[in-house]
DNA sequence: AGCACA
């Protein structure tokens, strides 16, 4: 003890391995460190940013020799030994080897680990990203994936070489402010090197791609990217827009034919046709519409509200690729509005005044003429007025939104509980994609939604007085 | 400008 730990100082040190330099410049990182050291010897270890100005390193050679002839040159030379200009002091270190050295992100390699700090999940989208680090390298592959230090990217180099250059150069600083969403403030990334070295992708999505294989298959389940749709390099949606609009029906206790979703989506313009289809066990559907714009503000209207009331049948939307569905014209997963069917619409409007001919209904509805179509009121109460509801006979405006579509088609059982059943597709949906100057009449109005507000909140909590219950006891 | 790490 009395003899060990003295504190040792200068010229009177013993030679290490070690040396202990000061006076960095700030952040001074090891490549700087090996490019002063290396004329001496073989570097086998660095640590930088030490001390409390993080203006301190220690170098470790791989031979004691190699230390000494460092040490030696620069206590003769007439040149300083200098990183960025800034005169660096050599001595021994106190200690003959560098311990614990790194972390393992400080490991370089060729895929960098990169945090994402200050933004929500979909503010940066992969392109971006692609983007930012391809100004270094061919970025190969490129993962993103949450976790609790936030949005977080693997991105895989060539080399180390490359990986290190795009390291130094963007860490701790941020994407460019026109790269990203305007609400996004700062956007911070902190990047270390990854242990990985090659990137297992399988799939092209939303959150991975391998830039090195373009023909890997999309893949199928993005259904997370129909939520957050990736954002261009302009920080705006770049979905392609369609008349067709992909939904997916989430949570479906309750059957959803395509008279429901017929119901639904024709509340902003003519449905031309619906396609519904399983995909990977969950229901999804295509609906058609004559151009694009209704679909927009379909889109808008009915993204994330729920076809019934309770979370119920809640629909996710999106475009889809098509623009032309090719379905049947009339079948139980499907139906084209845009054939004449002679016998429907025979039915469909007899006895209607101001049938709607020009409006080329669609709906089977008069099919089942004689159930009780009451029910529906207020989803056509609710239409635009330059279109005619197809089932204008049985509406009548004013009245309270708790249709309940489902009743309509006697031929399914929904036997549940009165306190169970959903309340209705008319409830929903009218919160933004609302013609302004369309006023639903009188009572119903009590349910019309402000923004913000969830659509199937029922005013009153149960069917509308004087209304039977439909469903089964 | 004077010695880290856990």
């Amino acid at each position: 003890m009395s003899t060990s730990g003295q504190p040792q100082f200068r010229y009177t040190q013993t030679p290490s391995k070690v040396l202990h330099l000061r006076n960095l410049p700030w952040e001074c990182i090891e490549e700087e460190l090996i490019e002063l050291c290396k004329p001496f010897g073989k570097i086998v270890n660095t640590k930088c940013n030490v001390g409390a100005n993080r203006n301190q390193a220690f170098v470790e050679f791989a031979d004691l020799n190699q230390a000494i002839s460092m040490v030696s040159y620069y206590a003769s030379s007439s040149e300083p030994a200098q990183v960025r200009g800034k005169t660096v002091y050599i001595q021994y270190s106190n200690r003959h080897e560098i311990v614990n050295n790194k972390s393992p992100g400080d490991v370089p390699g060729n895929v960098l680990l990169v945090t994402i700090e200050g933004v929500e999940v979909g503010d940066v989208s992969i392109d971006v990203i692609h983007l930012v680090f391809s100004a270094f390298g061919f970025v190969h592959k490129i993962a993103t994936f949450e976790k609790a230090a936030g949005f977080q990217a693997l991105i895989q180099f060539s080399d180390a070489e490359t990986a290190s250059a795009a390291r130094n150069a963007l860490n701790e600083r941020s994407i460019p402010r026109y790269l990203l969403p305007e609400h996004v403030n700062s956007c911070h990334l902190r990047i270390s090197y990854s242990a990985h070295t090659d990137l297992n992708i399988k799939f092209q999505s939303h959150r991975s791609r391998d830039y090195t294989n373009p023909y890997l298959p999309v893949n199928p389940t993005a259904i997370e990217g129909v939520v957050q749709p990736a954002l261009g390099p302009d920080g705006k949606r770049k979905e392609p827009e369609s008349n067709v609009l992909l939904a997916s029906i989430e949570n479906m206790q309750y059957a959803v034919n395509v008279d429901v979703l017929h119901t639904v989506f024709s509340a902003f313009g003519t449905v031309q046709k619906i396609a519904i289809f399983e995909k990977n066990g969950q229901t999804q559907a295509l609906v058609q519409y004559p151009d694009v714009s209704i679909a927009a503000v379909a889109r808008e209207a009915l993204e994330g509200h729920c076809i019934y009331d309770g979370g119920y049948c809640k629909l996710h939307l999106s475009y889809s690729r098509h623009t032309d569905l090719n379905v049947k014209a009339y079948s139980d997963k499907s139906r084209d509005y845009t054939i004449p069917d002679a016998s429907l619409l025979a039915s469909q409007v007899s006895g209607l005044p101001g049938a709607p001919a020009v409006w080329q209904n669609p709906r089977p509805g008069p099919i089942y003429a004689g159930n009780d179509y009451n029910t529906g009121g207020s989803v056509p109460a609710q239409y635009p007025s330059r279109q005619m509801a197809p089932w204008d006979a049985s509406m009548q405006a004013g009245r309270a939104p708790f249709g309940s579509v489902p009743s309509t088609y006697p031929g399914q059982n929904f036997a549940v509980a009165t306190s169970q059943i959903p309340s209705a597709v008319s409830s929903m949906g009218f919160s933004s994609g609302f013609p302004p100057n369309v006023r639903p009449g009188g009572a119903s109005s009590s349910s019309q939604l402000q923004p913000g507000i969830p659509p199937n909140v029922r005013p009153s909590g149960g069917p509308p007085p004087g209304h039977p219950t439909y469903y089964g006891q």
